[in-house]
DNA sequence: CCGCCCGGTTGAGGTACATCAAGGCGCCGA
DNA sequence: TCGGCGCCTTGATGTACCTCAACCGGGCGG
């Protein structure tokens, strides 16, 4: 799901320490390459829900590290059909896919106001060269990014709704560890629809499931706010793709 | 889809012959840079069919050339069930899923003898270093990779069985051309299973939009040769999601 | 040349999900 | 305070595809 980071910051930082924030990410590397890059990004970009970051199409030569904020990643048929391929958050270095061709292949929207930085690519790349460590770190992102879309294709290809949705709580569970905040409060930036788009799934499935998730005690759900309450139970639905073996244990 | 390259050579060149082909795909950069990587591939290693380049959490520090033959890349869950997640096939280059962590996400089998040359990504970095003609083709090859799994996310997330039989025709004829060969005669490498695990589909769902394609005009198939009869039908099926719309012309 | 086995086809029946349809609820603006 | 409108929930029905099962045919070993 890309990095499937969509979730809402609970607390909106200042702008300079933002900032820092998401710069930071770009730690490890050398004081010289830092400061060659934080001279290069400049001032963020701000975008409101509903915005483009970019189209699929649209000419790209830059890559975007988002700073605050969240968005979603989606392919588009010709019949105008949606199929969102994963979401992105804070920290979260996109673009990638316009590197083969100078084409994006999909469209980035915001899900909420988002700020981000725009790198020129050929220019990073020319930093890259005398850092390789800086050049590792790229190939870490983007290589990342193809074992979320490996894991996304296993979830539509093999899974159940009740194992995609699961996993889905999962993964965002992992993606709020790994940037530091608590692992079983998650405030979606996303509505339903959306969720259900990017599953694979029928909105009202997504509810139903919901309901039962709740029910089952694996987790309690309030408009936006979710409390994982057993990320086992949700791991154990995952693995075997059944529920009531769940709640059983 | 990877590069859904997962066609049988019609014909099998001498050694020295395929490996001129494969290393050639690296044609456009400079003399100097491809005596270097020709001196670092050595000799192709040989694979016969169920055959693994590498497995899921295997360490991987290389990069690999397929030289000749084709293999699927695939993905597995704890209880041993398989997505196939692309095919790969002549001058597709992949293992770029290690470079996250050391470690690959996916298993890539061979579905056919089939030769590949190992590259050691550090040392591969170290000369891309001074070439950015060869940098542009790593990030451009690893991008396209990106572009053709958003590519598969949407076929699982958003086609019916239809849709999904016909893309994947229309994609390998796409790889046929590119590799410059009849665009409308497939040797297929793979099973029916694997196309139907590729697909998110049961083999037996393959098999009857076999019969019905074959019933349509749109395609003839023996065996594992199809002929591609009608490719606007096929066309026609993946944007309407309705094939007898596509007779119906 | 025969028989086996694997890959593929064909058929009958079940089901997990989508679709269609009708509310409910919280939020915003008047 | 009251509509109105998104967003979501809940229920009833339909169906595309899966599953189970029998069969077919070509290739290969004996």
């Amino acid at each position: 799901m890309g990095s499937i980071h969509a979730l809402h910051h609970a607390t909106q930082a200042r702008d300079s320490d933002a900032s820092r924030h998401a710069i930071g990410l770009l730690s490890g590397l050398s004081a010289e390459t830092r400061k060659r890059l934080e001279q290069l990004i400049g001032r963020p970009r701000i975008l409101h829900r509903g915005e483009r970051l970019f189209s699929a199409g649209s000419e790209g030569d830059s890559l975007y590290l988002i700073n605050s904020g969240s968005f979603k990643a989606h392919v588009d048929s010709d019949a105008g059909e949606e199929q969102i391929t994963g979401f992105h958050f804070t920290s979260d270095l996109i673009g990638f896919d316009a590197l083969e061709t100078g084409r994006h292949t999909h469209t980035l929207e915001a899900l909420e106001t988002a700020g981000v930085y725009r790198i020129p690519f050929e220019t990073l790349q020319q930093i890259a060269r005398g850092d390789s460590d800086l050049q590792r770190l790229l190939m870490k992102k983007i290589s990342r990014q193809l074992g979320d879309e490996h894991r996304t294709i296993f979830m539509l290809g093999r899974m159940n709704a009740e194992q995609r949705l699961a996993q889905f709580f999962i993964r965002l569970s992992q993606v709020m560890q790994e940037s530091g905040r608590m692992a079983d409060e998650l405030n979606l930036s996303m509505p339903r629809h959306d969720i259900a788009n990017y599953l694979g799934l029928a909105l009202e499935t997504v509810s139903r499931l919901l309901h039962r998730f709740q029910s089952s005690g694996l987790l309690k759900v309030a408009h936006r706010n979710v409390q994982l309450l057993n990320l086992d139970g949700l791991q154990h639905i995952v693995r075997k793709g059944d529920a009531r073996l769940a709640q059983a244990h």
